[in-house]
RNA sequence: GCGCCUGUAGCUCAGUGGAUAGAGCAACUGCCUUCUAAGCAGUGGGCCGUAAGUUCGAUUCUUACCAGGCGCGCCA
């Protein structure tokens, strides 16, 4: 509906620029909202005031001429326009657009939302792609929540998303694993053998030790340390992506593709990289290094690729996985990293220019800190003392789908609080079991009708314009946005915009449900407002698993 | 010092170049013989960090400053 009231009011704007009324080359988009105030209509656009310097008009006076040109040609679910304030147009609709609007969400059923709008661009989505040498933490949490949730929400706008998982299983972090997990299996012969001063202290590391010596047996101990690792290394790193896998899984993540850093070196794709881009003489020698030209690209300063011992710095197969994703077919690429990365975007983007790809090819977004608190109290967590909590630590305390509700509420750039009480509490004061609740009320009032014997398939005859208690037309309305909504999402790259329409959108339906009686003696009446309920139970069922969680019908 | 993010109600956060700046929590007051009260309605609470600029109009855009967070390696 959002969509037809915009272009009608597109349409009335274009046939004032062929009058000469507003300039031709004026901008075209036509916002539309919803009026906080029902009394300014069922909708209402500012239009008339953006457009009114260019057309050299009063905004009262433009708005004017374009509602009368409005009415002059108008949709038959128009009912009336009205210029009001400094020049807001408001537009009333026919009671016969609810049934409309009903109709059609329930009609659309679980494709309700679904919009063809990224014509089938291939995304890829990176994020979570944590060191493999340790549990997943709460950032990573946070990031598995919101890539996710972007890639569903993508995929059922039109687009191909792909979500992957970058394993840096080739750099020195896995040899500092492999080499604590060394030390722990010694120690565990009785042995006094010395632990890395930059090892991990975190039990784990000891479990894994005594896994190896399961695995391969005491004769481990009787090899050249050198010959011991070798065989360690993979094993440990095996251990450690089964590991991140179960824990996302428990969150109903899983991710398409996995990328080995170490499988893109060993295919000669970072000397491709670098090739690349010492093809547009966009590298240099300089102390013994080889350096990347990034400021050329708008870089603050240029990136040693390959360092004097010879070894290549990170930065250099990172630009060989994104020419890999490249190279794959994708043409956008997002990759979703901590605050602590924020640092790594300008050389990477930089990167993405030298290889030809125009601007815009990838998006960076951030997430914030996240801050663990209990019951209002912030959660001390001390790394070096190995107290902190993991994502599994934090499902054991919170459900998946309040824990998937919480990371994605805040908007993506700011810090995000986390009360794990709250979270795990079914009080009024958890969003998630709002939303929930809100849906399988929904569903209680169709498992009560059908025990009480009403014909259900009143629905389908149901003539919805009789919804017009204040509650069911707002109701409506907010239904009605859910597919704009859903996209303005999507393009903001903000799930939290998902995360609030639901809530607000349950709140319509607790309103609704506490003034108006669905089942009654009034049939007619009955029929609609049933139809009503079974158009908000398809919203929120749509809805929900785009942000993970589940849609109970019982709760 | 430089860069990124943030500064809105007691707390956590929405929001927008324009109509009286919103929600949840916390406080207080009402509403269950009726489809789940895990709900609803109401009251109180705000120099939208400070100052200047652009504008008919700024909480929103620009700049400076103040405050908080995070980064700034031939570490990953």
């Amino acid at each position: 509906m959002k969509d037809d009231i915009a272009k009608a009011i597109e349409k009335a704007i274009g046939r004032l620029k062929s009058e000469g009324v507003i300039p031709s080359q004026a901008a075209a988009s036509v916002p539309i909202e919803i009026p906080k105030d029902p009394k300014f209509g069922d909708f209402a656009s500012p239009v008339a005031l953006s457009l009114a310097k260019e057309a050299g008009l009063k905004p009262r006076d433009l708005a004017l001429k374009i509602a009368g040109e409005v009415m002059e040609e108008k949709d038959p679910l128009i009912l009336k326009v009205e210029v009001a304030g400094p020049g807001f147009i408001n537009l009333y609709l026919a009671d016969k657009w609810l049934d409309h609007a009903v109709k059609a969400i329930r009609k659309a059923g679980s494709d309700y939302g679904r919009s063809g709008n990224g014509a089938g661009e291939r995304v890829n989505v990176e994020f979570v792609s944590a060191n493999p040498v340790g549990p997943l933490n709460i950032v990573n949490a946070r990031a598995a929540a919101v890539g996710d949730s972007l890639v569903r929400m993508m995929n059922f706008t039109g687009y191909k998303a792909e979500s992957e998982f970058y394993v840096n299983d080739a750099g020195n972090q896995v040899g500092v694993l492999t080499d604590s997990v060394y030390a722990r299996f010694r120690q565990s012969l009785g042995e006094d053998y010395p632990f890395p001063e930059e090892g991990y202290q975190g039990l784990y590391v000891k479990d894994m030790a005594e896994k190896a010596k399961e695995e391969f047996g005491p004769e481990l101990a009787n090899m050249p340390p050198e010959e011991a690792k070798r065989l360690l290394r993979p094993f440990s790193l095996k251990q450690m992506l089964e590991w991140q896998k179960k824990s996302l899984k428990a969150y109903d993540v899983e991710f398409d593709t996995w990328t080995s850093e170490k499988s893109l070196r060993d295919k000669g794709a970072v000397e491709e990289a670098l090739d690349r881009m010492r093809d547009n003489d966009d590298l240099y020698e300089e102390e013994g290094a080889v350096w990347f030209k990034s400021t050329k690209y708008g870089d603050d300063k240029d990136r040693v690729m390959i360092k004097g011992d010879g070894e290549y710095t990170y930065v250099a197969p990172d630009f060989a996985y994104h020419l890999d994703k490249l190279g794959r077919g994708f043409t956008k690429l997002i990759d979703v990293l901590g605050p602590d990365h924020h640092g790594y975007q300008g050389r990477m983007q930089a990167g993405i220019k030298s290889f030809g790809y125009p601007e815009g090819t990838l998006y960076v977004l951030i997430l914030q800190l996240v801050t663990l608190l209990r019951g209002g109290e912030a959660v001390k967590m001390s790394k070096r003392a190995g107290e902190f909590i993991t994502m599994d630590d934090l499902l054991e305390e919170v459900p998946k789908d309040a824990a998937r509700y919480f990371f994605i509420m805040r908007n993506t750039n700011s810090h995000l609080e986390f009360d794990m009480e709250v979270a795990a509490k079914s009080t009024p004061d958890n969003p998630v079991w709002y939303v929930q609740y809100a849906h399988a009320r929904c569903c209680s009032i169709f498992e009560k009708a059908q025990r009480e014997g009403t014909d259900l398939t009143l629905m389908e005859g149901a003539d919805c314009s009789l919804l017009n208690h204040p509650t069911e037309t707002a109701l409506v309305r907010r239904m009605s946005v859910f597919p704009d909504e859903l996209w303005a999402a999507v393009e903001e790259l903000q799930p939290s915009r998902m995360a609030r329409y639901a809530y607000e959108l349950a709140g319509e339906f607790h309103r609704f449900y506490t003034e108006c009686r669905v089942v009654s003696e009034d049939v007619a009446l009955s029929a609609a407002r049933l139809a009503l309920v079974d158009a908000v139970r398809i919203t929120i069922a749509n809805l929900l698993p785009l942000m993970g969680i589940s849609a109970p019908e019982r709760m």
